[in-house]
DNA sequence: GCCGTCATGTTGCGCCGGCAACGGAAATTT
DNA sequence: AAATTTCCGTTGCCGGCGCAACATGACGGC
């Protein structure tokens, strides 16, 4: 299949970024991806099995979850087009810890990762790009990743409400913010219950820390919450 | 300086396994890695600083460990020969969150990254393997990592120790096992009170879970474990 | 309009687990 | 072997937060 049309989706992958059409031309000669259409609903990766693709979805939307043990699942990411997956379990020998599925309809192509990491003979100096954005997407994974163990850890919930704060407003530029992820999202990020989440902010907010309606956040006093993130991280002792 | 005498160290390696004594002559001409040795205390890797070398214990042992704001420091990692640092960081263009200390007198050897990333132009086959180590090196990484949050996203204390107990005693392929852990040292690992831990590792024994003594530990009935690991998970409502 | 659904706030109860303090065993030092 | 330090278990206290239950308002479909 001819990926031309595809070809602005591919350069805004953390992959393929900035690629020229000419070395996208010669790549997709040298991995002939697989492509797949999914119906919303379908599996694009299934938790327990190996995989060696690299995922790139071009149209619609997916989920990323996990099993837990007793049939419940877990919401991990959502990706748009120009999303990775299947990226850092390409590299391993291990089994998906996650299952893939289509959220919408959805078109997805597929890279082996052994030609992305075993390059044919003829190589191109793109080629090694290709390799390095590869090993920067999973170290930026990796590193976000980290970042959720450091939230994790705090033992209060006050505290992990401020690095998730503090961290958000870093990432928007401004103490005044909006997010997409509904109250019940938020608290299972921060791996807390909803309710004791809503009563948190409700206090944070009558001690003038910040406001906040639905999705939107305002800061109030950065220094205060950056100074409660201290006493509420790990101690034990 | 000539490598040769820490050719198995080096074999060792997540990222050097079953290289060949004259692979690892060209790598290392191609390389030229800076060694240097290190007094008890010193400094390898700065935290706060970008990196772009992956480093070898070759001697001595190492501690990594991250710098709380506040001034205090959590160790993550102790490492000794063939222990790899820096690995994850040198892909990406992020600070580097922890520091790596001198736990003894060490030497280490560093591997510029852009060379391992970026293979001179007459490519060896054995080049290709140490790419696809980087890669399978960082992605094992980012799976242990994702272990760490799936266990500390447990609400209850007894299903973390669950997850821990059943991990361990896969890995070691038996009900009966030890490790080097100290309780306080288990405790931070498992996000929890030093003495909340003797108190639940107390009440497993009492209901016959297991049976541990210091650092050694017999899982008693696994069945039950797994049953009490999927009660306290996330839930959350 | 009316009704069902969903997102959010609120509140009382109860318990898990953090914390501090102590005592004893084990390991290490002198 | 005495002394010191580290490690581990135990226990009482009580506060944070999970949990369930309910109320409210926004949204959308009929």
């Amino acid at each position: 299949m001819d990926l031309r049309p595809y070809y602005d989706t591919l350069r805004a992958t953390s992959l393929l970024q900035n690629m020229r059409d000419d070395e996208l031309d010669n790549m997709m000669q040298c991995f002939r991806p697989r492509v797949r259409r999914y119906q919303k609903g379908e599996f694009l990766l299934l938790a327990g099995y190996e995989n060696h693709e690299v995922g790139i979805v071009l149209e619609g939307s997916i989920t990323a979850f996990k099993n837990t043990p007793d049939g419940a699942s877990v919401a991990i990411t959502h990706m748009g087009p120009a999303g990775l997956f299947g990226d850092v379990l390409s590299g391993s020998s291990l089994r998906s810890p996650v299952s893939v599925m289509a959220e919408t309809d959805c078109l997805a192509a597929y890279l082996p990762y052994q030609k992305i990491i075993h390059p044919c003979s003829h190589l191109h100096e793109s080629h090694y790009q290709l390799l390095q954005n590869l090993v920067t997407t999973i170290s930026n994974k990796y590193f976000a990743l980290d970042r959720r163990v450091e939230l994790l850890i705090c033992k209060s919930l006050r505290a992990r409400i401020c690095i998730w704060l503090l961290d958000e407003a870093e990432r928007a530029g401004s103490n005044t913010f909006s997010v997409s992820l509904t109250r019940a999202g938020l608290a299972e990020y921060l791996n807390c219950d909803r309710s004791a989440l809503s009563r948190e902010l409700g206090r944070m907010q009558q001690e003038g820390l910040l406001e906040t309606y639905r999705g939107s956040f305002k800061i109030l006093d950065t220094d205060r919450l950056r100074a409660q993130y201290q006493e509420g991280k790990v101690s034990h002792s």
